[in-house]
DNA sequence: GGCGCATGCTCAG
DNA sequence: TGAGCCTGCGCCC
């Protein structure tokens, strides 16, 4: 499920695969297949994401910019390709006899499957925030944005202008894992706040490229078994998360409700007694 | 089998 | 602000 460790996840798998092969492409639905003609036959050079975006680098200044959006998926597999099922946008194929191992992809449902150039790829890169997957990547940036916005605080670490990567998910419970209200306005929030969320970024979006899944609760769990010492808490071992997807349940921390909202047309999950820091 | 929903985003109004 | 789009899944009948 798509938000930046996806992707970038899928960048390093892609890489594993296919990076300086010459594979085969093709578009067995038919909605790429022009552009899939043009790379078929041509070396994959290596493959790179930032936010959510991903951009598969071939030779002859070729480069495959997917947007997986809501549902869309990239299933890298080894081994023979088998006959593609439902709607493939785009199959990458390595036959192997390269002294490596066969391998092939399959792309589908996703918002954005296009052929671009290095200079188009830096054009749409510039108009992101900082990825905090990227060593590169500079949190002021991204605090320059929040400090001068009266938008709500849980907006604006969605927008990907802002900060890339970061959806849904992460924004929920990073926002409760650092007692934030998500409507607070981003003007009325502390740098050394935002500087602690920023941390708390780079390492849950690690952890989840290291898990292939979103996991933010682990340590509040242990934090409140700790604290009880007994197992009142219904059903929160089973979680995965804080308060995101946990409408009515029990806040992990004070055990209040979880509230929910539709903001900008997501829902918006937080606790509404642990979250009123600054 | 039909429906609604999903970790996203764009565009019209 | 709402509709639309991409696909797959779980739920309900």
């Amino acid at each position: 499920m798509p938000e930046g460790h996806t992707l970038y996840r899928l960048a390093r798998t892609i890489d594993a695969h296919f990076a300086g092969r010459a594979v085969s492409a093709s578009s067995p639905q038919g909605r790429f297949a022009e552009a899939a003609a043009l790379l078929d036959g041509t070396v994959l050079r290596g493959a790179e994401s930032y936010g959510k975006h991903l951009f598969v680098d071939f030779e002859g200044d070729r480069q495959v910019h997917v947007h997986l959006g809501l549902c869309g998926k990239f299933a890298v597999s080894d081994g023979e390709a088998r006959e593609p099922t439902g709607q493939v946008r785009l199959r990458l194929v390595a036959p192997g006899g390269d002294g490596r191992p066969p391998a092939y992809g399959d792309l589908r449902g996703a918002t954005a499957c296009e052929l671009m150039t290095r200079e188009q790829q830096r054009v749409l890169v510039d108009r992101l925030g900082p990825d905090p997957l990227r060593a590169d990547a500079d949190w002021t940036r991204a605090w320059q944005r929040v400090v001068r916005s009266r938008a709500p605080v849980g907006g604006l670490l969605m927008d990907q202008s802002v900060l890339a990567g970061v959806g849904n998910v992460y924004r929920a419970e990073v926002l409760f894992r650092h007692r934030v209200d998500p409507l607070r306005p981003g003007n009325t929030l502390r740098r050394g706040t935002f500087e602690q969320i920023w941390n708390d970024l780079v390492l849950l979006l690690a952890d989840g490229v290291r898990r292939g899944r979103i996991v933010t609760l682990e340590d509040q769990v242990l934090a409140v078994e700790a604290a009880l010492g007994r197992g009142e808490v219904p059903r929160l071992t089973e979680r995965s998360s804080s308060v995101y997807k946990q409408a009515g349940m029990p806040c992990p921390v004070c055990g209040s409700k979880v509230r929910t909202q539709v903001v900008a047309g997501r829902n918006l999950f937080w606790c509404g007694r642990c979250q009123r820091r600054r």
